[in-house]
DNA sequence: TGTATTTTCTTTGTCGACAACAAAAATATT
DNA sequence: AATATTTTTGTTGTCGACAAAGAAAATACA
């Protein structure tokens, strides 16, 4: 409670009121999908409202959003976790990943606008930089917001809500994962955005949803080249 | 404030310490899908707090996890409300609710167990005894256990989850239009659970998978009914 | 009378303190 | 010495009170 080891140690000034919850949540969701803090790692309020200069009642706020969303576990009277990574749930991970993948990218070449076209172009763009740059934690990060905003176009909210929710915690195990990351998969992605996209902006629902498909089972034999435990139920389910 | 309206007033003994919120979190849900509390309505945290004998802090925990649910809307500095029932999302809840019967009948047809199979006809005998009751509450309330127990039986959280979101919303739309109920339906269902049971058992996922886009069918056109039939603003609802 | 400004009032957001619970440490018992 | 029991310690769950932000009411002004 009083050592302070080296941790990771973000302060911001303080903010508004009502504004309290939502920083401390923002930064502890993007700590927990950057491994800053291990999957596991127990979570002090007290030492929370220290760091942040407030109290613990928007700290507690915080943590019981990140309860809804699957990224801490609370033990009652006893100190919140970072939620594991449960190895055994891959499976129903990869499954609903897919899923997702295909029905969001299905809808948003029906609902698509110009302007969503627009943007999803300029996270493209600052994916192709991320590679020539190599910059791996960018690339995460913007691939993310990428199939975030396909989504968003897809004007679908119970999809979007699960396929950010399912993107987090790809995020956290690509983290975990990354030194597998060679040189030649994010070309591939690049290629496989570049498709995508033009897919999407023709409408063509058909082509959106094999794309989609086969980027999803890219990322999946990447993750399970760890963990040989491929048992995706629905992957070929008609749409 | 002060003066006591006709409101629903369940009120129980004082709960355990860390039941605080969980207890209130139930109760408010369940008045929220019976619309006891109207779509709309303002939640005052000071009156909950009276009327549940706690402090306002296990109120507000469970408002939190309400609105991570989607049942309550947070105004900034303002009243929350119940969640209105926003008719220009209906595609959107369509499309999510029809795969969701497909995925999770499918996942049960593959890892249902014994057990399993024991407890959700458990629930079909309960929904044939609330049709021969003709106890519509009653009904409406083992349906949403009987699919979700279906989608346990599945074991995929990401799907169980949504689906119960899902079943939940949907449960608030039958409340509303539920004037309409008439007798036929509920025995289409009863006939329908049956073959979905027996696919389950049987391991066909096919069979499943066609049983269960039937049903889903089946309930999203009686919803359009009721709409159509209730009120004139199908005109921007893609049907 | 109708609009702009000030004041009051209600309700939320935040705080510091205390009580209950579980784990860890210390002591007793065999 | 090993186990059972008690004490201590640390952390969470809950509380009552206060401050900030809007909304409503009251007032001033045209």
């Amino acid at each position: 409670m009083v050592t302070k080891g080296p941790e990771p140690e973000t302060v911001v000034s303080k903010p508004r009121r009502g504004q309290g919850a939502s920083t401390v949540l923002e930064i502890l969701r993007s700590e927990i999908l950057e491994l800053k803090l291990a999957p596991g790692a127990p979570i002090d309020e007290s030492d929370l409202s220290q760091r942040f200069g407030m109290s613990r009642t928007p700290i507690r706020e915080a943590l019981i959003k990140l309860a809804n969303d699957g990224l801490v576990v609370t033990l009652p009277n006893r100190s919140t976790i970072v939620a594991p990574l449960d190895l055994l749930e891959l499976p129903s991970f990869y499954d609903a990943l897919t899923l997702m993948y295909r029905v969001t990218t299905r809808l948003a070449a029906r609902h698509r606008t110009a302007e969503n076209v627009v943007v999803i172009r300029q996270l493209q763009d600052r994916y192709a930089e991320a590679v020539a740059a190599k910059d791996v934690a960018e690339m995460i990060e913007v691939n993310r917001h990428f199939h975030s905003q396909i989504a968003r176009a897809g004007r679908n909210k119970y999809y979007s809500d699960l396929f950010e929710r399912l993107l987090d915690e790809g995020r956290r195990l690509l983290r975990f994962y990354y030194s597998s990351f060679n040189d030649e998969l994010p070309k591939a992605f690049l290629d496989e955005h570049e498709q995508m996209i033009r897919a999407i902006e023709v409408g063509d629902v058909d082509a959106a949803d094999r794309i989609s498909k086969q980027h999803a089972d890219q990322i999946v034999r990447q993750i399970q080249s760890y963990i040989v435990d491929d048992r995706r139920l629905n992957a070929d389910i008609q749409l």
